[in-house]
DNA sequence: GTGAAAGCGCTAACAG
DNA sequence: CTGTTAGCGCTTTCAC
């Protein structure tokens, strides 16, 4: 800017009113500085801007695993949201490790003007400490315990009561849950919502914990056949816990939907093709980015806002894999 | 870091001294510092030290799609080998679009250090413009046609050939290629490839192209269908493209590999699934995403380095799709 | 060992 | 309309 300066003969605040494109310029001076910002190829810097404005327009992301697709579908949504707001994102992978989030947020406590939490590790009053005071923060994809802070979810819970009960209608009184960890919040509310809507039609709820990207579908379904006791339905607490479930069936010879039925969660691409068509519960996802951004977005602006809890319905989509009926 | 100063009733430079931990300090001022920054929360600016270093420590990653799984891999792989450099790395969606990507280097040019290309669209010149004289870049997962930058991609001719050779070797003799976009390098090494294999064979290449995120695959199958001269083998430029494919095949009753053999590049996890246990070329990810962050490295240490071209070899993978041998 | 001073590239009052 | 003067929060000589 100074070398702008400079070479038009003009001072340092001229032509950053012509930059910014704020303030009364002469026809002229605007003209001849637009030239030598040209000519020059000069670029404002953002790390100067933001250091003196003490915002970057920038918000971070934290996801659990970029190669579960249910994230990248959510970043591109958040993507697209906040560029509508100008702001930009950065994504991180957080693995669901408490050190990696914490990690993320105090390193970008700088970089960036507030954070979406949508990684589902256990880790919420570490990143909301490492945070510091000034919370600016929404949570998605996960239910915070806390209850001072905003956050969007879709009702796990009443996405699961509805997948059970469909399951329930078409026969099944054996089905079973593979869960992810204990304190993944959106698996626990799905199996809750599962073991609700077994309980309610007076059937015994089976249950299989396991975790995320461990391959813990296909352990959970050679558990039961070891044991001799699989169930005639199963569900898994995501897409991928399932279709590794699936996988695991098709190769002990049990065939889907003909002698089980198979379900998940987050509506992946995957189980939209025609190759699988496997019945899964759809979150929300544009609709819960636009509210996350927004709620963030409210929150960078306004001082103190009271803290916004959303809860976005579901829907079930049933698809092959769920299509036989079964006699009681 | 003024406070911490007062607080500790020294001066600034101590501070950044203790905070640095570079320079001789007192044991006593030291601890008594460390204790107000612990007391008061104090965390170093990264503005203000990229400000004044001149150096972000960051790289920027640009892929083309999230949504493709292939991506997410190689962008974890990446920020695995770049924080072993003390790097971090922002992930950039450019959906292939010029616009987006030059936008992105612009926007950043202050915040990254040096950027990795791995998004295929036909933006090389103009990204190399945005970037300025100072060509802190590397591109990989696609061949640049200029000489006077650095790459590292997987020899996808080579890849290409070999696949083809195999079905070929299974008694095809009317293999199909669905190619991505024609401005998609690594498309059209696949593509040039399979000519090259088929015309060796002395078989005619048969060639539908098509486009990422389109369906291009199923709108192949479905056209070859209609004109009633629907290839034994199907090859797509991708595994997105060849699964596309597939599913349009189920949907016509067609059999794979009863009927038909299909196959993909890039070896990914819904390939491997047993559920689908689709043949592919699985590209080297971990050692190209290696390579590509220390030649970026490399640059950013070292002043004037001549550019490094590096090709690594892919590796057939052959499954179930393509386990049918034709008689000729 | 420690502090004072200059400056990274910009914006934001103020004066003219 | 345009220039001057302070900083934003840090690092980096150079003195003491």
């Amino acid at each position: 800017m100074e070398d702008v300066a400079s070479a038009a003969g003009v001072s340092v605040s001229t032509v950053s009113r012509v930059v910014r494109d704020k303030g009364e310029v002469s026809p002229e001076t605007r003209a001849k500085i637009e030239d030598v910002i040209a000519k020059l190829g000069f670029r404002p810097s953002f790390l100067a801007r933001a250091l003196v404005a003490g915002a970057t327009r920038t918000i971070a992301l934290l996801v659990s695993d970029l190669d579960d697709p249910f994230y990248p579908r959510l970043a591109k949504a958040i993507g697209q949201e906040a560029l509508n707001h100008g702001l930009g994102v950065v994504v991180c992978n957080t693995d669901d490790q408490t050190a990696e989030s914490v990690d993320f947020v105090e390193r970008l406590h700088d970089r960036v003007d507030g954070v979406i939490h949508a990684s589902v590790g256990l880790d919420e009053n570490e990143v909301l400490a490492a945070l510091g005071a000034s919370h600016r923060i929404v949570f998605t994809n996960r239910r915070p315990a806390s209850v001072v802070v905003s956050y969007v979810v879709s009702d796990n819970r009443a996405g699961s009561i509805a997948l059970t009960n469909h399951l329930i209608g078409l026969g099944h009184r054996r089905i079973g849950f593979i869960s992810g960890p204990e304190w993944a919040s959106n698996s626990q509310d799905r199996l809750a919502g599962f073991a609700a809507a077994m309980t309610a039609a007076q059937l015994q709820p089976i249950h299989s914990e396991g975790a995320f990207g461990v391959d813990s579908g296909a352990r959970a379904v050679q558990r039961w056949i070891m044991d001799g006791n699989l169930p005639s339905a199963i569900i898994g607490a995501n897409d991928m816990i399932a279709l590794e479930a699936w996988a695991a069936l098709r190769e002990s010879n049990v065939a889907v939907p003909g002698d089980i039925a198979i379900a998940g969660f987050d509506d992946t691409p995957i189980a939209r093709s025609p190759l699988i068509a496997m019945t899964s519960v759809a979150q929300p996802i544009e609709e819960m980015a636009r509210r996350a951004v927004r709620l963030l977005v409210d929150q960078l602006a306004g001082s103190s806002q009271a803290p916004v809890q959303v809860v976005l319905e579901p829907t079930l989509i049933a698809r092959a894999s769920t299509s036989t009926r079964r006699e009681a």
